[in-house]
DNA sequence: GCCGTTTTCGGCCCGACTGTTTTCAGTCG
């Protein structure tokens, strides 16, 4: 069984527990196993197939976790999961989907009522049964109502392209607002994830009233959801819920560090001010009800012995750990990338000709782009076939001359075939500049199949990089099956690259694979896919996956000057 | 269920808002 279904088991796991009325602090074990186990780089089945290797060493496993994890690995049943299954029908657990409805209510309503399923706590409510019950009235059956509709069409997290444009909206109106400070945006938007499940943004003011009626008023709001003095919660139009926090301009430092988060990242935030003799919360850093630090996020972490970590970097996975030992990387930066080596032009798919997407780069300040059309195989986005690819080439190689001041190499984006072969012969390959190899075709094929066409691809001698890896779309669908790892350990022993593809909605590979990749020192490269001038736009959302992944400048290939990335594509590449 | 230069037992982050309550539990982030 993989790592993510393993972290989905514990995740029912924690929430069956609850409904149970379990302790706390044990579900919070099993939630934390979850996300441990979901971060690791690793497949835990094949540590648990080495008797050299212990899963009870990772910090939050341990012994009980630890022989769980290797009974789900192997197996891919956990007995007590399976009795509690049996215990707690399937719509209550539903029923906590719905919001305002937690495990305590859910399991009462199971409790007092008998009710099994979303239907039968409709007719309840309709009945006026939920209303009379103790701890339960009106105003909550009602919302019950209305949420068993929102459960239907239930909020999906967002792209975080497609809630950066509404953000800054919201942000830009907030700070017109008379009396208003600072206006940030916090939250997993501001760590960079890929797709963003609600909005937060922090405010100052020393009265929230004006900014909190100016949210109301915002055409991107559909409704006011609570509202509160510090706190206002709202639906967007976008299908997202926003906070806003408004605190004053002294607590900006620490409430700026609590709503960014993450959770796991604030916990251990709070713990250091308690072994400190200190309590921290969203007002400042206090020894004994006085102000230590609050007023700047730098000001927190200094007086909690560590230096600012960057957002991107707080998910509670190594962060403190580099910091402590003062290896914090530095990370890379959107101003550190000199080439682009994945675009199409209208040869193929684009919108550009190969001088426009080429002028369109310059002006962005990159020295350097690899032109890499889809292969034949492709045949829906006109992809190139040897005699059209070469014409192309040709056409590369006159329009260099028009274009000074950037390098225009010839690449390809060949596909791997499902038979495990290239989409161009050896010959045609062996003519480009660059060539990055990807699956786009037959992604739902079996796992070893897939491992077999990576395999051959990363073993040609032609190619110089593994492309948008895995095909997921995020939201949409989950990439190819594989071995992640194996894949990795191949492409570290054949000296091949790896991309960082960064199309918001591909960011493939993802920044888990990204750090471990790091690790077994894999050059990656970031790169827009770009099928239009305007492609380029994108490169921000690879470098901050980059950044999650806590890759520095110089552990992105395409961050070098030409002429350096040339030696480097030389001295990796098998002779030809 | 995890963890230990305060501890192998007894802790485990902290506060806002709502609704149902007359002082607080539940939910959420």
């Amino acid at each position: 069984m993989h790592n993510a279904e393993i972290a989905q088991h514990f995740d029912e796991l924690a929430d069956l527990l609850e409904i149970q009325g379990a302790n706390p602090f044990r579900v919070r074990a099993y939630r934390n196993a979850a996300r441990i186990v979901g971060d690791l780089a690793e497949q835990v089945a094949t540590v648990v197939g080495d008797p050299a290797r212990k899963l009870d060493e990772i910090p939050g496993i341990g012994a009980d976790l630890a022989a769980k994890i290797a009974t789900l690995a192997q197996t891919g049943v956990l007995p007590q999961l399976e009795e509690l299954r049996q215990q707690v029908p399937l719509g209550v657990l539903q029923m906590t989907r719905i919001p305002g409805l937690g495990p305590k209510k859910a399991a009462a309503l199971h409790k007092e009522l008998g009710l099994t399923t979303l239907e039968q706590l409709r007719a309840a409510c309709e009945a006026g049964q939920v209303a009379a019950l103790k701890g339960f009235g009106k105003k909550t059956q009602q919302a019950i109502l209305e949420g068993l509709e929102q459960v239907a069409t239930a909020g999906q997290r967002l792209l975080l392209a497609e809630v950066e444009p509404v953000a800054l909206e919201l942000v830009a109106a907030l700070r017109e607002v008379p009396g208003v400070g600072q206006v940030e945006p916090a939250g997993s938007f501001r760590r960079r994830r890929e797709s963003v499940g609600d909005l937060d943004i922090l405010v100052t003011a020393d009265n929230s009233a004006d900014a909190m009626q100016t949210l109301a008023d915002h055409p991107r709001v559909t409704q006011v959801l609570s509202r509160g003095e510090t706190k206002m919660r709202v639906r967007l139009k976008i299908g997202l819920e926003m906070d806003l926090r408004v605190v004053p301009k002294e607590s900006y430092g620490a409430a700026l560090q609590y709503f960014t988060g993450s959770k796991d990242h604030n916990i251990v935030m709070r713990r250091r001010a308690i072994e400190r003799g200190l309590k921290l919360n969203e007002y400042g850093l206090f020894r004994d009800d006085q102000p230590v630090a609050g007023e700047t996020e730098a000001g927190v972490y200094a007086a909690l012995d560590l230096p600012c970590i960057p957002p991107e970097l707080r998910e509670g996975r190594h962060e403190f750990e580099w910091a402590e030992a003062g290896r914090l990387p530095r990370l890379i930066e959107p101003g550190d990338v000199q080439g682009d080596l994945h675009m199409h032009t209208t040869a193929s798919d684009g919108a550009a000709s190969i001088r426009e997407m080429a002028e369109a780069a310059l002006a962005r300040g990159l020295k350097y782009i690899a032109i890499t059309d889809h292969s034949q195989r492709v045949s829906m986005a006109n992809g190139l076939d040897a005699t059209r690819l070469r014409a192309h080439w040709r056409e590369i190689e006159r329009v260099r001359a028009e274009v000074p001041g950037i390098e225009i190499w010839k690449g390809i984006e060949c596909d791997i075939l499902e038979d495990a072969t290239l989409d161009l012969a050896d010959d045609v390959l062996a003519e480009a500049d660059w060539v990055v190899a990807v699956l786009h075709y037959g992604l739902k094929q079996p796992r070893e199949q897939i491992m077999q066409r990576l395999r051959n691809a990363i073993r040609s001698p032609h190619v110089d990089a593994i492309g948008h890896l895995t095909g997921r779309m995020i939201g949409r669908r989950p990439g190819a099956d594989m071995d992640v790892e194996a894949v990795l350990q191949e492409l570290a022993r054949e000296g091949k690259m790896l991309e960082i593809n960064a199309h918001p909605s591909r960011l493939d590979v993802d920044d888990i694979t990204a750090a471990r990749a790091k690790e077994l020192g894999i050059p990656l490269v970031i790169n827009t896919d770009s099928h239009a001038v305007t492609g380029f736009d994108v490169l921000q959302y690879g470098v901050h996956q980059a950044r999650r992944a806590g890759l520095e400048a110089a552990d992105v290939a395409n961050t070098l000057a030409p002429d350096a990335f040339r030696q480097l594509l030389q001295r990796r590449r098998p002779p030809r």
